[in-house]
DNA sequence: GTGTATGCAAAGCCTTTGCAGCATG
DNA sequence: CATGCTGCAAAGGCTTTGCATACAC
């Protein structure tokens, strides 16, 4: 019987979380599609969807989605947070100067203007406990 | 010369307002399209998110996008937490037991298994800030 | 009347998926 | 050499848009 998780090493797999995790931006899949294909001329846009979808599965990277719907990946899964510009949609890291995020408005910022912030908890909802333990 | 932010009072936008508010749970766009038929029956999709937007915009109601990339409404636009359940994508208001929600791990969950949150910060970056100085 | 808003349907966009061939372990 | 992965292209799903008509002011 084979093993569900079992996961090849591809040159495709391997170069595009290199080319992420070198980034420090925080590209959308399209973005990546034409960094990874400078190395790589023949991968598909679909390849580079599979693998950021493996690779966020798997928690080597991170996926994160704006109010727009937008979909961008940061190669640094360690704990950080980031800012959002609402002009153009970029996203940067934040450097983290407290284990209070709330209070670090007045910390170094990256040149952003801040305006606010979005915070959303994550959980399982009763109804899906319920399921899940039947 | 015509006001850019002139709104016009139609049936539609208020029943799309007047529904949104008196629900207590997150609608998608679609969802609350059905909705609103019953009282509508010839109300367009394309309707609902037009208002939605013009409305989310003007700030009487509140956008909320998922890891998923599925967008959600609410109509209570003051400021207060939600939990997102992981399994189904439901979305519950958190009651805001401190100003610190960072810490109300143990405040009343509305039943959710908590696994986590997501915190990101909203504002102009650089970049954008030149453009809009010009 | 003037110009915004609507309904309908088509178009857009980002993302996912089916498939046959490829290449990894 | 079994089967996970790829490239390609088509399909999906949600959202936006173009257009003629309706209606708010």
């Amino acid at each position: 019987m084979s093993n569900p998780n079992f996961q090849r090493n591809t040159v495709q797999r391997q170069v595009i979380l290199e080319e992420l995790c070198r980034l420090k931006s925080h590209p959308t899949a399209s973005d990546l599609h034409e960094i990874v294909r400078k190395r790589l001329p023949k991968i598909s846009l679909g390849t580079v969807y599979r693998n950021l979808d493996l690779l966020s599965r798997g928690g080597q990277v991170l996926k994160l989605v704006s109010e727009s719907g937008e979909a961008r990946y940061d190669g640094n899964s360690e704990n950080h947070y980031h800012i959002r510009c609402v002009e153009c949609g970029r996203v940067d890291d934040l450097s983290e100067t407290s284990d209070d995020p709330l209070e670090n408005k007045c910390a170094d910022l990256n040149g952003y203007e801040l305006l606010g912030y979005r915070l959303e908890y994550i959980g399982i909802c009763p109804g899906c406990q319920n399921i899940k333990k039947k």
